[in-house]
DNA sequence: TGCGATTAAGTCGGGTACGATATATATTGC
DNA sequence: GCAATATATATCGTACCCGACTTAATCGCA
């Protein structure tokens, strides 16, 4: 009588719902490796677009991310209190703000390079098969933000 | 003098970040298509899951969603408010609430079935890319999943 | 039978996302 | 020179997403 019923998977076929499922699943694999630096994967994203420059304003860092300043100030602001970045506005054009790593974020960022390698033994798959579906994912996203 | 610097997108063989990117940009196309219906794209993926069913629990939306019931038990009830779905305790084990779509709740699934095609659409991808794509994504996420 | 362990939902707090709007600064046109 | 416009951030409200915890109901087994 072991009528349960079969998994209650109704989304074959939809592609986003494989892109959003994927995104939960990095998102639970980055909180993991990431808590101890009491970082969000957000948060590393801006570490890793800051790491080498000084002073990136907050609209190049939303071009680089995909996110607007709705998004990035209070994230900004967070991190600006935990002592990560620096804001500061530009003195040319006081419309702007630059954004750069602290000394003490410069040091998280050195510690954060071991991250994609961990990263990519947590997804079990080859470089070259990561590299694949990137390079897939990133035709797919040019075409959907065209569409709009 | 046209010294820009080259454009911010230190992310390449980030492929987490393609999947980031790919899930905002699909976002944005099913904001956009859902907007006139009222709903948000996890709100979507409910409706699609309860399609031709009557009445799953909280427990088996968030199997089929990768969510739990910290983030389904308040969406759940946005859209008990909004009368998509009706909400009611099992009467057999009273700790189940089984969830079933409403009269206006089915009308609207129904309305929804032109959604996949346009996103399609929007994707720019034939259908037999997009579905080996969602197979290479499925198994990264299974292995992103064990490796908790 | 009864009570501790398990299970299903719900609550709470913090952190993204994003549309709409506000504010301040810079640029343009006349 | 200065008003109209454009641009860069910031603010606000709503909705996910999740870790940690709570509450209520059921189960298991001595």
């Amino acid at each position: 009588m072991d009528q349960t019923p079969p998994p209650p998977a109704p989304f074959e076929g939809f592609a986003c719902f494989s892109v959003y499922a994927a995104g939960l699943a990095f998102n639970r694999v980055y909180k993991r490796l990431l808590d101890r630096f009491g970082l969000t994967y957000p948060q590393y994203l801006v570490l890793v677009a800051l790491r080498g420059t000084s002073g990136r304003t907050v609209g190049e860092l939303g071009d680089a991310l995909f996110l607007d300043s709705n998004t990035l100030t209070p994230m900004l602001k967070r991190m600006e209190t935990t002592g990560l970045v620096a804001r500061n506005r530009d003195s040319v054009d006081q419309r702007v703000v630059r954004v750069s790593l602290t000394e003490q974020g410069a040091q998280v960022a050195q510690e954060l390079t071991c991250i994609p390698h961990d990263v990519t033994v947590a997804s079990g798959m080859t470089p070259e098969a990561l590299s694949a579906l990137e390079a897939s994912l990133n035709v797919l996203t040019q075409h959907l933000r065209n569409s709009a």
